[in-house]
DNA sequence: ACATTCACG
DNA sequence: ACGTACGTGAATGTG
């Protein structure tokens, strides 16, 4: 049965669209005159972008009118306690509608009512006259009219890509049916238009509630059987939840009429479109708009884009004869679809294009026969690959058993190594900045595992063809900058190839004794409910101990505890100011000692058991190669750059941290004062120099010259100080700053500083040095030239100017020591297999590495990891390297 | 979304 | 003359 495709209408909520925009386009948007631009650009963007997704064939735009609606007779709160808007958005209003009225957009509105009201009126009508109904908006009271020809089309706050919600997507996303929002609203609340809901009930308990009792009214009829301390809230506040789910309620009978003929797209007025994207200096919009303009612009702007249309290849035949012909290719650009998993992203498709034209290969996760005919190009290092993120495309791969070669060119490193403090999230944002192009079509998501639902060839084919491309052309521009930069060494000798190495190592994840989380997890809610009653005993009432908000006023008021420092927000109840206090008052101890564990169970003991793969035992990190600004690594979902170690508590984690056999063992190797050894070589101070090569204990030896004493006389308490003040060199220390930490006054601090230069005259020449050049070039750099740069070097505020110089002085430091470990890592990565070894890197903390060993290997892999990491740069000092073997990370010893 | 706190190097 | 050191990520509470 032929079912007739019904006309699709998109309705505008011009006010959520405008706002997102204008905080999503940089405010630099403006006109030659200084009209700020950015809002209207970034919604014209927003527009496009949907009409290109949607294919609509009507469109209508609602607009709120300025004065009380009827919820503020309702309610005197409604939407109080917003802060003012912009004026730089503010202005943006009228020319957004100016421009919505050129395009020949009908715009609705109603005095007393709000946008949300005109949009629910449109739907309902346009539904009954036979329209598939979008309605776009980031206001998710929308949500609440949905039904089957009426959906809500917004976007993902994080990333921008566009979520179109249907009833099965609210279902997924509050477990409530459209028909429920309201109820849902009303318990839960809004606090961007200050709808009160039940305070105490979030999203989880609502959800809960309104799966067992349907509604509001249902859930008050049967109180008796909610759990207690819900129960008493909702007891309490009935007349609140009630308020408040009329607030959130739409209203969809508003005397305005759909128009199916005024609202048919496109009626624009090429005339006053051409004249206002004239006036806008909107050149680039004006080749992607979708109908024609009065004239051509004066000036060509950019070339438009050259179609692009992916072959979609869905057969094993046109699978082969891609495969051939991307043999005879000397240079493409390749753009995966991935999904998340716990083990990591798995490849769903396949965006190639190269020569001017360009595939989409799909691919099921569990069968990739279709990228078999590819498998050879893939892993040829004689055919280029230009690809944005090499670890991710590596690991998508590597989950159907290809390999990756010939990355010529990986965007995503390259941005990071030509400006660390900017690098683009996503290959759009690359784009969007070095080209001034939005990528269209926008990137879909691919379903998630265990879902129902696909992605049809249609939907994705043209996404990631597009992206593909854009490699291709965001090429030149960044090979010329890193060449002009003498970067193109580094990216090509270490991040490249170390992006392999990190892909293996998260694929291999790290084995989980899971049991042992979850004995320590439930040894310290023991712990934590003991403590909770004590405080609060102390306290002489409940409250919540992880709330500094609450905690505060408890200690400082109630108990009258001296209060110290404060933040913007009342007292700061930071460990290092309660551990100042903890003679003061027994429940300070106690809130330090609940903090800890709280902290422990729920960021550690609790989040990785979560997340290890059950089949395997195994948890699997990302290290992020493109985010620190100093060039280090960081690790996350989960870090496992942080996991304790400083107290006998915390290293119990570590405990859980195994080898994955009997046979096995961790071998933990890790670089000794690597940072000062590098201050040392740099500054070429002749005492620190002397010091290291004479292998004396760096700490010790500095105190001994500070205190003017023999190294055998050197006492604990000098030899803790000299360590602080060590650290406090590299970080670019103050005098202010090293009081804070240690018992000295300021003046006394400022004194043992100027005593540590007269010992280190060499560190001090270098850190002025340093700075100096820094203010010179704009930029400092590591000794492999890695480079950050510093525009916060030109503040005139003291403060900011003093901040950025200690940037300044240890970025070099700290760079280097992270470029030193990334090279060992590619080295015994390389000596590991070359000795066919099946020891294997697990985990890098900075200055440690640690592996997985089978117990024969353990001698060899010692001996090569020794060498790669000491021999990896050559200093003028020792560089000198700590080994550790043991079970688990806990437990092990010294070699 | 932002602030506070705290885990690591 | 900044209740602060440099670099991260995560959990929690709150607007």
């Amino acid at each position: 049965m032929a079912t007739e495709q019904r006309p699709r209408l998109i309705v505008l909520d011009v006010a959520s669209l405008l706002h997102r925009a204008y905080h999503a386009v940089p405010k630099h948007f403006a006109t030659a005159a200084g009209e700020p631009t950015n809002a209207v650009f970034g919604f014209t963007t927003i527009l496009l972008r949907i009409v290109d997704l949607l294919a609509p064939t009507h469109a209508a735009a609602a607009f709120d009118l300025p004065g009380k609606t009827f919820r503020d007779d309702m309610f005197e709160e409604y939407k109080a306690g917003r802060t003012e808007t912009d004026e730089a958005l503010l202005v943006q209003f009228p020319r957004v509608r100016e421009l919505i009225d050129a395009f020949g957009i009908p715009a609705y509105d109603l005095e007393g009512y709000e946008a949300d009201d005109v949009l629910g009126t449109l739907a309902v009508q346009a539904e009954r006259a036979g329209f598939d109904v979008f309605l776009v908006t980031g206001d998710r009271d929308a949500y609440q009219l949905v039904t089957p020809h009426v959906r809500v089309l917004s976007s993902n706050p994080r990333t921008g890509e566009p979520v179109i919600y249907d009833a099965a997507a609210i279902r997924e996303r509050w477990g409530v049916a459209p028909d429920q929002v309201v109820d849902f609203k009303g318990l839960v609340g809004d606090s961007s238009d200050n709808i009160p809901g039940v305070t105490g009930i979030g999203e989880k308990t609502a959800s809960k509630l309104l799966q067992q009792f349907r509604d509001i009214d249902q859930i008050y009829a049967h109180l008796d059987d909610v759990a207690p301390a819900a129960r008493r809230r909702l007891e309490d506040q009935r007349d609140r939840a009630e308020l408040s789910r009329e607030l959130a309620r739409i209203v969809t009978d508003l005397p305005v009429e759909f128009d199916p003929d005024r609202t048919r797209l496109w009626q624009a007025d090429a005339e006053a479109t051409t004249a206002l994207m004239l006036e806008l200096q909107f050149r680039t919009l004006m080749d992607r708009l979708p109908f024609g303009l009065a004239e051509p612009a004066a000036d060509d702007g950019a070339p438009a884009t050259a179609e692009i249309t992916p072959r979609i290849i869905d057969t094993s035949a046109a699978a082969d004869e891609l495969g051939e012909r991307l043999l005879t290719v000397e240079r493409a650009g390749v753009f995966p679809l991935l999904r998340d998993t716990r083990t990591g992203p798995e490849l769903c498709g396949l965006g190639v294009t190269g020569d001017g034209a360009s595939a989409y290969v799909p691919c099921d996760p569990n069968d990739a026969s279709l990228l078999d005919p590819l498998r050879e190009w893939l892993a040829s290092a004689d055919h280029d690959k230009v690809v944005f993120d090499s670890k991710l495309l590596r690991r998508g791969l590597a989950g159907c058993a290809l390999d990756l070669g010939g990355v010529q060119l990986d965007l995503l490193l390259a941005a990071y190594l030509v400006d660390a403090d900017a690098t683009p999230q996503t290959i759009d944002d690359l784009a969007f900045r070095r080209l001034g192009e939005t990528l269209a079509p926008p990137m879909v998501d691919a379903p998630p595992p265990n879902s129902f639902a696909t992605l049809s060839p249609g939907e994705i084919a043209q996404p990631l063809a597009v992206r593909a491309d854009a490699c291709l052309r965001l090429a030149p521009g960044l090979e010329q900058d890193l060449d002009t930069n003498d970067l193109t060494h580094i990216l090509q000798d270490v991040e490249m190839p170390l992006a392999a190495v990190l892909a293996d190592i998260e694929s291999r994840g790290v084995a989980i004794d899971v049991d042992a989380l979850r004995e320590l997890s439930q040894a310290m809610q023991g712990e934590i409910e003991t403590l909770a009653a004590a405080i609060h005993a102390d306290a002489g009432g409940p409250f919540n101990i992880n709330s500094p908000k609450q905690l505060g006023p408890v200690l400082f008021e109630k108990l009258g505890l001296p209060a110290g420092r404060r933040t913007k927000s009342g007292y700061s109840t930071a460990s290092g100011v309660l551990e100042d206090l903890i003679d003061a008052h027994p429940v300070v101890q106690r809130v330090l000692d609940y903090r800890a564990v709280s902290k422990l169970k729920s960021t550690y003991a609790d989040a990785l058991a979560n997340l290890v793969v059950h089949e395997t035992g195994r948890i699997h990190t990302s290290f992020n190669q493109a985010v620190a600004a100093t060039g280090r690594l960081s690790s996350a979902n989960p870090n496992l750059q942080n996991i304790p170690i400083r107290t006998a508590r915390g290293r119990e984690i570590r405990r859980a941290f195994v080898s994955g056999a009997d046979d096995l063992a961790l071998l933990a190797i890790d670089y000794s004062q690597i940072e000062l050894r590098v201050l040392a070589h740099a500054s070429e101070d002749e005492a620190m120099c002397a010091a290291f090569q004479e292998g004396q204990d760096i700490h010790a030896a500095t105190a001994a010259r500070l205190y003017g004493v023999g190294i055998a006389d050197v006492t604990s308490d000098m030899r803790r100080l000299a360590k602080t003040t060590n650290f406090g060199i590299v970080y670019g220390i103050s005098a202010p700053g090293l009081a804070q930490r240690t018992e000295m006054t300021f003046e006394e601090a400022q004194a043992f500083i100027d005593t540590y230069f007269a010992t280190y005259p060499g560190v001090k020449a270098y850190m002025d040095r340093t700075v100096a050049e820094a203010h010179e070039r704009g930029y400092v750099q590591t000794m492999l030239g890695r480079r950050r740069y510093l525009p916060g070097l030109k503040a005139r505020v003291f403060h900011q100017r003093a901040a950025t110089e200690r940037v300044a002085i240890n970025m070099p430091i700290q760079g280097a020591a992270a470029d030193i470990i990334k090279i060992a890592m590619i080295q015994l990565d390389q000596e590991l297999r070359r000795h066919a070894l099946a020891a294997r890197m697990l985990l890098q903390v900075h200055d440690e590495l640690v592996l997985e060993v089978p117990r024969d290997e353990l001698d060899d892999v010692v001996r090569l990891a020794t060498e790669s990491m000491t021999q990896a740069y050559p200093l003028r000092v020792p560089v000198v390297v700590d080994a550790r073997v043991g079970a688990n990370w806990r437990d092990m010893e010294e070699l």
